[in-house]
DNA sequence: GAAACGTGGAC
DNA sequence: TGTCCAAGTTT
């Protein structure tokens, strides 16, 4: 039973509707594309914690090269985390060709259309789940996310620090959600109010379709959030070994940070320096540092090359793939790729005519 | 519930 | 310049 808000919510969204490659138009009825859920939920699981500007290219390019569930299911491993490269956040990338595999196998290369099916997906939360019932199967959801608590928690002048507030922003919307494909709108149109009226600071509450309904005495405080930790500095090293025109590298760990990604040889990153063994002995030099912040750490990488005129017997941890130095201008994550740039523009590419 | 888990842009 | 933030999930 929508209440007043919801229909002026909605009458705003028709004329201020975001167009986006994964979205419907605002009252339009559910696409009936065949690979309408699969794009609904590979933009779900790419917009985790991430910008729509950061999406757009890896959305363009996912659907090119893997236009349906099933042929993203074909790919090899390496392919796709090297298509996800620099996007962050590699667990998706993982769990992204996991759950395209158990689609294929498990559900006749559908997706499922109910909310609990969903949510047994692998990287498919709390949050996608509702995202795709509603938005790819039309289904009435409560959909939560980061927007959606800072409008409900401002409407509805929600003190309780989040995460705990998400069961009253939850009653709140369960009065608000429409029946049906409204609920897809309804819930379109909490994200797009929160990116461009409801916005973190200073909001824009003067131009706000929801300021006759909203209590908020301090919208800027809400929502209350608990206390960020410092994040520590992490030292190690990286190295670059390169034979012939070609450069080692190695597969990280399946899991874990980074897991999954092709990297150069690396040292632990610890919070104290330490003298690391590299792959091969040699006379290493020093190509300086890199610095790079993920999200619990900042990491100070020394960058250090070698230069051999044959591929060194390279056995154990090291052991991995030689792949031509040119190709190392992608695929891999941020902070290894900055290291690359630094010795791409400081060394002669001996591959090449001079 | 808390911590791990990336990245780039805005102020 | 450092801090905060963006369509969260997993362990």
């Amino acid at each position: 039973m929508p209440m007043a808000l919801t229909h002026r919510l909605l009458d705003w969204y028709a004329g201020h509707a975001r167009a986006l490659p994964w979205r419907r138009a605002p009252g339009e009825p559910l696409p009936t594309d065949a690979d309408w859920p699969y794009r609904v939920w590979l933009s779900e699981i790419m917009l985790q914690q991430t910008t729509v500007e950061a999406v757009r290219p890896y959305f363009a390019a996912f659907t090119q090269r893997w236009p349906s569930v099933a042929t993203l299911a074909a790919a090899e491993d390496a392919e796709v985390m090297h298509a996800w490269a620099g996007l962050g956040y590699y667990a998706r990338a993982r769990n992204l060709l996991a759950c395209a595999r158990t689609v294929a196998t498990d559900h006749g290369g559908q997706f499922p259309a109910t909310e609990a099916a969903l949510r047994t997906l692998p990287g498919i939360g709390a949050y996608s789940a509702a995202a795709i019932a509603a938005f790819a199967f039309g289904q009435r959801a409560i959909v939560i996310d980061g927007n959606v608590e800072r409008v409900i928690t401002r409407l509805a002048d929600i003190h309780t620090p989040l995460p705990a507030a998400r069961l009253e922003i939850a009653a709140t919307l369960e009065t608000l959600t429409p029946d049906g494909l409204a609920a897809a709108d309804f819930a379109q149109a909490l994200m797009d109010l929160a990116r461009s009226i409801c916005t973190p600071r200073a909001p824009k509450c003067l131009v706000c379709p929801l300021r006759p309904e909203c209590s908020a005495t301090d919208p800027e405080t809400l929502p209350v959030k608990p206390a960020k930790r410092a994040r520590p500095v992490r030292h190690g090293t990286v190295w670059w070994l390169e034979a012939a025109g070609d450069v080692l590298t190695i597969t990280r760990p399946p899991s874990g940070l980074l897991g999954g990604m092709a990297a150069l040889p690396s040292s632990d990153w610890l919070e104290s320096p330490v003298e690391a063994t590299p792959p091969v002995r040699g006379n290493w030099r020093s190509f300086g540092r890199v610095f790079h912040g993920f999200t619990h750490f900042e990491l100070q990488l020394d960058v250090a090359a070698l230069f051999l005129p044959e591929r060194p017997e390279v056995a154990g941890e090291w052991a991995g793939e030689w792949r031509p130095r040119a190709s190392l201008a992608s695929g891999l994550p941020t902070a290894f790729a900055k290291a690359v740039t630094r010795v791409l523009a400081n060394t002669p590419d001996t591959t090449e005519p001079a």
